[in-house]
Order: C-alpha cells, then structure tokens, then sequence
DNA sequence: AACTGTCCCTGCAAGC
DNA sequence: TGCTTGCAGGGACAGT
C-alpha cells in the first residue's frame, strides 16, 4: 500500500513525465474519485492547464497548475497513478485519464476506490483540504530533527505504532514502514512513547530516516495483494528486505531467536520480534 | 487524551 | 471445482 516511499517514488516520475505537460482532454470515470467535489470540477479544473511541479506533502501528491489551482492525488489503499501511451490498453478500474500534449495520458487506477484526486486552491486549502493543513512533520525533511522527535515522545504516552501512524504529528508512515522502523530501533510498538529515553529517542529517529530513505532508493514495497507500481509499472523491491511485515509466525532475522509475532492494534496488523523489540 | 470500532471497496486466499 | 466468508488497509469519524 503506497506509503510515503511509494508515494515518493511516484512523486520522481510525475517530476519527469507529467511537470511542464498540458492537460487537453480530461474523462472521469467513477464519480466516486472526486466525490469530495465532483467530476466537472475536476474536468473544468484541469482541461488546458499545464502543470508547473509535483510535490508532496505525507501520503499526498501535490501538483500546482498554471491556473493558480493545484490537484491533489491520493492514493489511499490501492490507487496508482500511470503514465502509458495512448494506443495501450487501459487496465480496469481506470478512473481518470488525462490525454497529454506529449501524445501520453495519465491514467489514475484504483479497483478500492479509497483514493482520490481533487483541484483546490491553495490559498484556500484549510477549508478546501482541511487534513493537508494539518499534517504533521514529513519525516525526511532535513527540517526534522532528532529534537522534533524528542518533543513529540515526551507529549504523550500514547503507544509508539499509532504514534507513528498519526499524520497529524509525523506524515507519510503507514502500516508497514511503521512496523519496519519500530524494528530497526529495537521498540516494542505498544511501548508508551514517554517512556523513551534520549538513546531510544535517537535510535527511533535514525530508523525512521533510515528505513524510509532506503525503501524510497528500493522504489518501495509491492506487496502481492496491493499491486504498487510506480509510473511506468515497475514493481518496488523494499518488500525483499521486510523484516517483521507480514512475517508473523517466522523466525526472527535480525537476532535469530525470536519468533514474529502478530498482533492487531487499532484494527491494523502489528508485526514484531519480543525478543529484540522491547 | 487515548482508546476502540465502523465505514468505504475490491481482490485475493482460506475453508467448506 | 465452486461457492462463501474473512481479511487487508488510509483516514475520517463516532462512541466510550
């Protein structure tokens, strides 16, 4: 599922492929991808406008028009975003295609529906997208530092996996890089967070960059159900290097004496080692 | 504040 | 083999 590795890696290939195009022609297929405006806004919204950047912000794609507008993406559980040409046959549950000047279209594929993509004006984004206004910190800004991390552990004594997943404090972790970089720090995920001292503060940190800076150079995750591709459909190969994801019941790589162990926090599988996570 | 559960949705896998 | 059931999860939200 595209977590800010994914997300990331999409965010280089709308940076190459889709920056400095115009969108001719826009077709919305499912009304629900724009079910928080509608398909003629995103149609009116887009149809002549060049994009000028790709960004991101957490799990959101971020791309600024030339109109002033920008559209939002985001691909929730299973969406993607593809750039193909235009003679190739267009997977089900294409939901928009947007025909570019360069004779390629950019095609937003979700068969869960859970994404989205939407045209907003940023200078009215707290009212417009209210979560993008609130995200917390993007964890591999050089702007977030060991010190960040320290202030938001002692604020709370909530467990440190939802903490992680909290988007409000941290953007862009997800289930699976949440329980990868607990792992790597050697944290139990239903530690309180206030209970760690300035060593595990640092080790936490340290993992978190570590993880996901070596997930985004894997080019992600792709999991056998969730299906992510990046722009042109190449799979990531982070999931080779999964530690505790999906790994419950196995034995422990890291220290060799463990057995991983699955538990469901929050309604989310949480996969880690008892014997090196404490 | 900090939990849990529910909803949205489809594809896949396990079980009968 | 062919059905049904359950599970996966991002994030908003309601309820405790």
């Amino acid at each position: 599922m595209p977590e800010l590795p994914e997300v990331e890696t999409v965010r280089r290939g709308l940076d190459r492929h889709l920056v400095g195009r115009r969108i001719e022609r826009v077709e919305v297929g499912r009304e629900r991808v724009v079910r928080r405006t509608s398909r003629e806004a995103l149609i009116v919204g887009l149809t002549g406008t060049t994009v000028l950047a790709a960004d991101r912000r957490g799990k959101y794609l971020l791309l600024p028009l030339d109109t002033g507008e920008s559209m939002m993406i985001h691909l929730r559980m299973s969406g993607q975003v593809l750039i193909a040409e235009r003679t190739r046959p267009r997977p089900s549950h294409t939901h928009v295609v947007l025909h570019l000047d360069d004779g390629f279209e950019a095609w937003f594929v979700d068969p869960r529906t859970f994404g989205e993509v939407v045209v907003y004006d940023p200078d009215r984004v707290d009212s417009e997208l209210p979560e993008i206004a609130r995200l917390g910190i993007d964890p591999i800004a050089d702007s977030f530092t060991r010190a960040d991390l320290r202030a938001i552990v002692r604020s709370t004594r909530q467990a440190l996996k939802p903490l992680l997943l909290d988007q409000h404090r941290i953007a862009g972790i997800g289930n699976i890089y949440g329980d990868e970089i607990l792992h790597r720090a050697r944290l139990r995920p239903d530690r309180p967070a206030n209970t760690l001292d300035a060593r595990a503060t640092a080790r936490l940190h340290e993992s978190i960059v570590e993880v996901l800076v070596a997930a985004i150079e894997a080019g992600g995750s792709t999991l056998s159900d969730a299906q992510y591709v990046d722009l042109m459909g190449v799979e990531g190969s982070y999931q080779d290097d999964h530690r505790v994801y999906a790994r419950g019941g196995e034995r422990c790589e890291t220290c060799g004496r463990g057995w991983i162990r699955r538990t469901v926090t929050g309604g989310r599988g949480t996969h880690f080692c008892p014997v090196c996570q404490r």
